[in-house]
DNA sequence: CTGGTGTTATC
DNA sequence: ATAACACCA
C-alpha cells in the first residue's frame, strides 16, 4: 500500500466517487489530486434509493466497473476505500474523521435522491469544518446554465437542445487522467467488502459478461469503436430493431465510466471531418447521435427542475386518468405474451439480456400505456429492475414522453399499431423470429399479425394461437375505444375538479386521486409458467432469476408508498406557506427532500458564466476556469429556481398544457386561464 | 408553379 | 396521428 506518507495525519482530500467511475475527465478527482494527497471513497448504500434499489444487472455492472476503477486508482498510487452503509453522509463523516481529511470533493448528480443527499452532505461536512467542493462531471452544461432569453428554464426538448448547441461557450474540454496520485493515510479507515450479487444471481450474471464489459477503459474502447465505426451510418441504421447499430454507451454513461464531454467532443470532431468531405449523411448521423446525448442531458435538466418527475406526471391532467389496475396484463407484458409479436419479442429480449433498442423501448412502453392502460410507473419500475442501463432520469423522461405528460410528449389519444411498427422496424421479421421461436416458421407476410393468418399457414408453421402463442390480449379497436372513454372520463374529472376548486369545495378530490398506484404486491412477480413452449431450454431458470431479486426488493418497501406520496404531494406546493406547517413526518427520505425544498432558498444558480473560455485543454486551466462554477454549489432543487414550474400542473396548480392537446381541448385551457386570472385579480 | 402522393420524425 | 418535407406529374 502506498501509505500515507504525503498525507501525514490529515490535509488530504476525500474524493467521493459515485456515478463517475472513471479517472479520465473526472473534475473532482483532478482537483483533489492538484490539492495534495487523495483518498477515494465509494459508499454502497442502496437502501437510500428507496423504491429504486438497483436491479440485478445494474448491480452486476457496478461491481465490475468498480473493480476496474479500484485497480486503476491503485496503480496510480491512490487508496480506494469502500464502505457499506445505510446512510452515506454519516459514513462520509466517519471516513473524514478516521483519515483526518480536510476536504471533500465530489461530482454532481441530479436524481431526486442525490439532490437531497448531496445537499445534506455538504451542509453537515461544512459544519464539521470540512471544505466541500463539487463539480460538473456528468453534463455538457449544468441545468441552471441553460435558460431562455428571460432566464427561465426551457420546457421542451428541442428548445433546450438548440440552446445547448448554441451556447456562447463550448462544453468544457475533457481532462486527461492524473499521472500519479499521492495517497492519504487510510491506515485507520478500513474498507468494507461490498456484496453486489446474491448467490442465486450469479448464474444469470455469468451470461452478461459474454456481451458486456463494464469499466472505464472498456467504455473508452466502446466509444472509440463506435465513433470510428457505426457512427457514420447511425442515421441510416437507426430504424432497425436489431440493436447492432447503436452506440452501446448508455450503461457506460450511466455509471460515468466515460464522460459525455469526451463523447461530445469526439463526435464533433468526426462531424467537422465529414462536413469537410461533403459527407452529409455522416454529418447528419452525428447530429442524430448527439441528439440522443441531448436527451440524456435533458433528462437531468427535467429531474433538476422537477424532482418528482420520476413519480408524478409533469402535466397534471393525467392524474384523472382511470388506469387499469390489472396485474395479469402486467404479467403478460413482462413475459412477452401479449399476442403482438413485436411487443413480445422486445419483452423477451429485455428479459433475457437486460437490453432493448430505443425504438423497441418506445414500442413496448407505448403499448403498455396506451393499449393496456397500465400505470406508467409500473412499467418504469420494471425497466428500472431489468435494464442494464437503468437510469432514473432517462427512464422517467422516456415514460413521461410516451404517456404524453410532458409538454412535448406524445398525444394522449395516439395509439401505435404494433403491426405497423413491426413492418417498419423489423420488415423481414428477423427480430421477432429471434426472440419468439414459436413464430419462427411463420412467413414474413404474417409474422407481425399472426391472428390474421389462414389456418393452413399457421398449421404449417406449427403455430397454435391461444396455445403456444397467445391471441392478442386486447384487440386494437377495443383498445382505441377504451382509450377514448378513459380520456373523456379524464377530461370530465378534470373539469369537475376545476369547478370544485372554484367553488372552494371538495378541495381534496385532486389529492386523493393523485395517490399513485402502489406497485403490485403479489409474489407472483416471478413467472409462474414457461413463457413459451418452444423457448430455448438452454437455461430455463433464467427467466425466474431475472424477476426475483429486483421485485423482491420493491416488495419490502411497498408499504411506504402512501406516505411517500403524501410527502411528495405536499412538496408539490412549496410556494404555499400554509402548507409548511403540515405533514411533519420527519426522518423520511422524501421528507428530507421536502424539508430541503422548504427551508432552503438556494437561488445562487443563475450565475452568469459568459466568461468561460471555450478552449481550455489542460487539466490545470480547465479546472481553474471551472472553479467558479463548480466550486461551491451543490445542485439542489428550489422552487425559486423554477419559476416556470407554474406552467406545469404536476405541481398541483392545474396549469399547463401541451400545444397538441390545447387544440383538441381548448375549453380546458380556457378554464385554466380563467382560474389563473381570477387568482391574479 | 401546383397539387397530389409518399416518407419520416415525433422525447 | 399528424405535420413537415420531398418528390413527381
Amino acid at each position: 500500500m502506498p501509505s500515507g506518507g504525503g498525507g501525514g495525519g490529515g490535509e488530504c482530500t476525500i474524493v467521493w466517487i459515485r456515478r463517475d467511475l472513471r479517472i479520465e475527465d473526472n473534475p473532482a478527482l483532478a482537483a483533489a489530486v492538484r490539492a495534495g494527497p487523495v483518498i477515494a471513497v465509494f459508499i454502497w448504500a442502496p437502501e437510500e434509493e428507496g423504491h429504486y434499489y438497483p436491479g440485478r444487472v445494474s448491480r452486476w455492472w457496478l461491481k465490475h466497473s468498480l473493480a476496474q476503477l479500484q485497480s486503476s486508482l491503485g496503480s496510480l498510487g491512490a487508496s480506494f476505500i469502500t464502505k457499506r452503509s445505510t446512510d452515506s453522509v454519516l459514513s462520509l463523516i466517519q471516513v473524514v474523521k478516521s483519515t483526518g481529511a480536510t476536504q471533500l470533493f465530489f461530482n454532481h448528480l441530479y436524481d431526486p435522491i442525490s439532490l437531497v443527499r448531496d445537499h445534506r452532505a455538504k451542509e453537515l461536512l461544512t459544519e464539521q469544518g470540512i471544505v466541500v467542493r463539487t463539480f460538473n462531471a456528468d453534463l455538457l452544461y449544468e441545468p441552471w446554465e441553460v435558460n431562455d432569453d428571460q432566464g427561465r428554464p426551457f420546457s421542451t426538448f428541442s428548445d433546450f437542445w438548440n440552446k445547448c448547441l448554441s451556447m456562447p461557450y463550448d462544453p468544457a474540454a475533457p481532462m486527461l487522467p492524473p499521472k500519479r496520485i499521492i495517497s492519504g493515510d487510510v491506515s485507520r479507515c478500513p474498507s468494507d467488502t461490498l456484496v453486489f450479487e446474491e448467490e442465486s444471481e450469479k448464474g444469470s450474471n455469468a451470461l452478461l459478461a459474454r456481451a458486456w464489459s463494464p469499466g472505464w477503459s472498456n467504455a473508452n474502447k466502446a466509444l472509440t469503436t463506435f465513433v470510428n465505426g457505426p457512427l457514420i451510418e447511425y442515421s441510416v441504421n437507426r430504424r432497425k430493431a436489431d440493436s447492432a447499430t447503436t452506440s452501446f454507451l448508455s450503461p457506460h454513461l450511466h455509471f460515468g465510466e466515460v464522460s459525455v464531454r469526451k463523447v461530445f467532443h469526439l463526435a464533433r470532431i468526426k462531424q467537422v471531418l465529414w462536413a469537410n468531405e461533403g459527407n452529409t449523411a455522416g454529418e447528419e448521423s452525428v447530429n442524430l447521435f448527439l441528439k440522443s446525448i441531448g436527451l440524456r442531458e435533458y433528462s437531468r435538466y427535467i429531474s433538476f427542475n422537477h424532482p418528482y418527475s420520476h413519480e408524478k406526471p409533469l402535466l397534471g391532467q393525467i392524474k384523472f386518468f382511470p388506469w387499469i389496475i390489472d396485474e395479469n396484463y402486467f404479467k403478460a407484458w413482462r413475459q412477452g405474451r401479449t399476442g403482438y409479436p413485436l411487443v413480445d419479442a422486445g419483452m423477451r429480449e429485455l428479459w433475457a439480456t437486460g437490453w432493448l433498442h430505443d425504438r423497441i423501448r418506445v414500442v413496448v412502453s407505448s403499448f403498455f400505456v396506451k393499449v393496456l392502460q397500465l400505470p406508467w410507473r409500473w412499467g418504469m419500475k420494471y425497466f428500472w429492475d431489468t435494464l442494464l442501463d437503468a437510469d432514473l432520469e432517462s427512464d422517467a423522461l422516456g415514460w413521461q414522453y410516451i404517456s404524453g405528460t410532458i409538454p412535448d410528449g406524445r398525444e394522449f389519444d395516439r395509439i401505435d399499431n404494433p403491426q405497423v411498427e413491426g413492418y417498419k422496424f423489423d420488415p423481414n421479421g428477423e427480430y421477432v423470429r429471434r426472440w419468439l421461436p414459436e413464430l419462427a416458421r411463420l412467413p414474413t407476410e404474417w409474422i407481425h399479425h399472426p391472428w390474421n393468418a389462414p389456418e393452413s399457414v399457421l398449421q404449417a408453421a406449427g403455430v397454435e394461437l391461444g396455445m403456444n402463442y397467445p391471441l392478442p390480449i386486447v384487440e386494437l379497436d377495443a383498445a382505441k375505444a377504451r382509450l377514448q372513454e378513459a380520456l373523456s372520463e379524464m377530461w370530465q374529472q378534470e373539469a369537475a375538479w376545476r369547478a370544485s376548486i372554484e367553488n372552494g369545495t371538495a378541495e381534496g378530490l385532486g389529492d386523493s386521486l393523485e395517490t399513485p398506484i402502489a406497485f403490485p404486491q403479489d409474489t407472483q412477480m416471478e413467472v409462474d409458467q414457461e413463457p413459451t413452449r418452444n423457448n430455448p431450454a438452454t437455461n430455463p431458470r433464467r427467466y425466474e432469476d431475472q424477476m426475483v431479486p429486483s421485485m423482491t426488493a420493491s416488495l419490502q418497501r411497498v408499504e411506504e408508498e402512501p406516505s411517500m406520496d403524501r410527502n411528495s404531494d405536499g412538496s408539490s406546493r412549496p410556494e404555499v406557506p400554509t402548507d409548511t406547517a403540515m405533514n411533519p413526518q420527519p426522518g423520511r427520505q422524501t421528507m428530507n427532500l421536502l424539508q430541503t425544498f422548504r427551508n432552503n432558498n438556494i437561488p445562487q444558480f443563475n450565475i452568469n458564466l459568459g466568461l468561460q473560455n471555450a478552449h481550455e485543454s489542460t487539466a490545470e486551466s480547465s479546472s481553474s476556469g471551472r472553479r467558479e462554477r463548480d466550486g461551491g454549489v451543490v445542485p439542489v432543487w428550489s422552487p425559486s429556481t423554477s419559476s416556470y414550474s407554474e406552467q406545469y400542473v404536476g405541481e398541483d396548480n392545474g396549469i399547463g398544457s401541451s400545444s397538441s392537446y390545447l387544440q383538441t381541448h381548448p375549453q380546458s385551457h380556457q378554464l385554466i386561464s380563467w382560474r389563473r386570472l381570477s387568482q391574479a385579480g
